[in-house]
DNA sequence: TCAAACCTTGACATCGGTGTGAAGGTCAAC
DNA sequence: GTTGACCTTCACACCGATGTCAAGGTTTGA
């Protein structure tokens, strides 16, 4: 598919499609003709990256942790590096505080949502 | 206690604690010479506070959602229009949505971590 | 009384994610 | 063939969070 197809599909503006790409974060074949041509899989790929821009990860660090994200069963040898093992060790740690953060914060917002409406 | 103080033990630089009370997330008494002057509860204040930021919220959002944090058990009828109940439903469903996001992601992580682990 | 370590406000800079528009190539349909 | 809807690259602008620095006031201690 184009990049129109997978910009309406994932809600996300061409410019940012082009963004990722030149941030390294997806990577589009092209046609013939010039045009991106991305598979059926980018969907999903777009909408994961989107995800996790949107909790406050930077590009930078969804370059590095995509690759165990798409295929976690297999080991990347090329960037199973020690500094690698690192970051992710670390930005899963980020992770888990982040959730605690949000958990324990929606919890109170819904908390004060029900008494409201009982009220 | 003074900025200097509060930074510190916020590990928060000097610089964004008058930029959280411009936005109106904080407020600060003010000393006979102008200094500002936070009390104990400012620590945890203002860790919640960057804990929110990082996790993807706006200082807009935040400030909309912060009275409701501090005493979830009481009603604050000034704050409480239907415009504003609205906006925290929506925070409360996009929080769990990112929490979903984050939960999925990290988790896939410490799975690939795990696998090199034992590899 | 002077220095050092605080504090104040204000302004301008940077950085990452996004918006927007220009100038131009491709292709389908009429 | 011309129009309209796509696509390309490039560039400049914006916004929010943050860094940094200037110019100046206050307090503490040598």
């Amino acid at each position: 598919m184009r990049i129109g197809e997978l910009s309406e599909r994932t809600g996300t503006p061409r410019r940012l499609l082009r963004y990722y790409e030149e941030q390294g974060l997806i990577k589009a074949d092209r046609l013939a003709n010039g045009y991106r041509d991305y598979d059926e899989a980018y969907v999903d790929r777009v909408l994961q990256i989107r995800g996790l821009l949107d909790t406050g990860l930077s590009t930078r660090i969804i370059k590095q942790i995509l690759p165990c994200l798409n295929k976690p069963r297999e080991i990347h040898f090329d960037e199973a590096t020690p500094e690698t093992l690192a970051l992710l060790a670390s930005e899963r740690d980020r992770m888990t505080a982040r959730i605690r953060c949000l958990t324990r914060n929606r919890d109170a917002i819904a908390e004060y949502l029900e008494m409201v409406s009982r009220a």
